[in-house]
RNA sequence: GCUCCCGUCGUCCAAUGGCUUAAGACAUCCGGCUUUCUACCGGAAAACGAAGGUUUGAUUCCUUCCGGGAGUACCA
């Protein structure tokens, strides 16, 4: 068996789209799982959507989920260079060829002249397509006579190659997820192989390349399979079928509504992202948010997408990396596209979330307090990232949510106020402070427990009848984590100082 | 329009020509735990698109229809 070489081939039109990313992955996974290459190819032959920034930000996207290629533009490789307009005198000598068999033929036809075309041809009620049966009536090398054709070629006028579609064949391929497809050559168009600005399609690039490259699997998107008979054809003409990859074609992302494949336009609709992480527009300025930012960690992002289209066999569901590497395979990637389920990455992002050592998370609430102007100890922000990490699932929610840490309540949830607040608990916390005040010793949730019990033993209340009461007054919340640990990291003079605030506060206005 | 691909709970998906009362996970709902909760534990509800075949038997194979998607550019 050949060895196992699979490439990710993005253009740089904008930021990589996560259905990108996944398609990335598979092909990651894959090489790894042969110990194979996986090789990062920039498919920019189309210079009027070129964005500047795109390429970058494919390979941090890439180096983000921790998929980063065996070969490619900054890591080079035997079969550099990897970007395709780099290679633009490469293809020459293949068009040559095809030209030279009879296989390609020039097309002078203007952009007027097509539409005029396609007009009649629809019009007719047949296909609009510039292809077997309308190729005899159009300006091209097999319509014009050589001396024509070679003044054309002579002069300035801009001309394309069209590959010769042939008439009447079937052409089979064997997909890897989609078993045996067919298709009839007489509903192909002669796509163009070269256009006027001399460089490649996608079709011509995307075959020579694949074939230089040693490419023995093609891993992408299932918007390609209706060209993946032209790809056949264009290796057969080449003389390169016995070198042709395997295909594969993945089922592609959807919308969660199911209504088209997803895209920029679905995360503003539905209010996810879809990039890995921030884009900004480089022309309108507009930013779309990504994974990354909206605090997504890239092992859940990674595992989220592995399973939107591809099914382990069994049970499990939680995989890192590495194990994905050992697990995948394309047998097991289903036909039908993936409805995307936001839910379903959060639900991943919490299990990856507790994981997190407290020292990870604590980064992030330390950069959202310095963003707040708010000091804390490292040691501080660990604990409070160890009393919240199993009730979030994003890291900026430790701020927003348990603020209290580092300051005291400015309102109380007036809910919880009418519910929980009365004036035998308010007279019971005020005792809670006078103990508190007249011990010295560090506040620990586990003596701030037994002072809170023996006090309530000695005035005959239940634990139920203070606590939230207590919480509401430390907190200005009805909920939160373990209220004795959440007073151990708060300290015995803020638990007394947010006692008497509390108490003040709400009793005079009720 | 034409070509190709697809069709199991709301979603991702599993299994299978009879072992199926169709499995799991997310989401939902209910209960429990708890000082509280977004955690945890327990439970409920929830699907083979339709019709015809083939067969002793079909969700599984075939055909048609219906539905969805993709492609149909000198874009990838």
């Amino acid at each position: 068996m050949r060895p196992v070489r699979v490439r990710f081939a993005p253009s740089p039109t904008g930021p990589l789209h996560i259905g990108g990313v996944r398609t990335a992955l598979y092909n990651y996974l894959f090489a790894k799982q042969h110990q194979g290459t996986f090789i990062l190819r920039i498919e920019d032959t189309d210079q009027t959507r070129f964005v500047p920034g795109a390429e970058e930000y494919i390979r941090e996207a890439l180096d983000w989920c921790g998929i980063s290629p065996d070969e490619g533009v900054v890591e080079g490789g035997k079969y550099a260079p990897y970007r395709q307009s780099e290679r633009k005198n490469i293809y020459q000598q293949y068009t040559q060829q095809l030209l030279d068999a009879g296989y390609a033929y020039y097309a002078f036809d203007t952009s007027d002249e097509l539409n005029t075309m396609r007009e009649r041809l629809q019009a007719e009620g047949k296909n609009p397509q510039y292809d077997a049966t309308s190729r005899m009536s159009m300006k091209n090398s097999l319509t014009l006579s050589e001396e024509e054709v070679a003044a054309k070629l002579k002069s300035d006028e801009p001309y394309v190659l069209r590959i010769k579609t042939p008439e009447d064949e079937e052409i089979q391929l064997n997909d890897l997820v989609r078993g045996e497809v067919k298709v009839h050559s007489s509903t192909l168009d002669d796509k163009v192989l070269l256009k006027s600005d001399g460089l490649p399609t996608y079709h011509l690039a995307n075959v020579v390349d694949d074939y230089l490259m040693k490419i023995s699997h093609v891993i992408r998107g299932e918007e390609w399979l209706p060209s993946a008979p032209l790809h056949v054809l264009l290796y057969r003409y080449l003389g390169w079928e016995d070198s042709m990859p395997q295909f594969a074609h993945l089922p592609l992302l959807m919308n969660p509504d199911g209504k088209g494949k997803l895209s920029k336009r679905s995360g503003d609709r539905f209010g996810f992202p879809v990039y890995p992480f921030d884009w900004k527009n480089p022309q309108s300025e507009e930013v779309s948010p990504g994974f990354r930012e909206s605090g997504y960690l890239p092992e859940a992002t990674v595992n989220f997408l592995a399973l939107l289209g591809w099914h382990p066999g069994d049970e499990e569901e939680l995989f890192s990396l590495e194990e994905l590497v050992k697990v995948f395979g394309l047998d097991r990637v289903s036909k039908a596209g993936a409805k995307f389920d936001i839910e379903k990455a959060k639900w991943f992002n919490q299990q990856y979330l507790k994981e997190l050592p407290n020292s990870s998370l604590a980064k992030y609430l330390l950069k959202d307090l310095s963003e707040n102007g708010i000091e804390s100890s490292p040691e501080k922000a660990e604990q409070v990232c160890g009393l919240m990490k199993e009730r979030i699932t994003f890291p900026q929610e430790i701020w927003s949510t348990a603020q209290y840490f580092y300051q005291p309540p400015e309102h109380y949830d007036e809910k919880m106020v009418r519910k929980k607040w009365k004036a035998e608990a308010s007279d019971a916390l005020l005792a809670y402070a006078e103990v508190l005040e007249g011990s010295d010793e560090k506040l620990s949730a586990e003596s701030a427990k037994q002072q809170l019990q023996q006090l309530l033993e000695d005035r005959q209340m239940g634990l139920g009848k203070v606590m939230p009461a207590l919480r509401l007054a430390l907190t200005g919340q009805g909920g939160g984590p373990d209220l004795m640990s959440t007073m151990e990291v708060l300290g015995r003079q803020e638990v007394m100082s947010r006692i008497r605030q509390a108490v003040e506060q709400l009793n005079g206005n009720t």
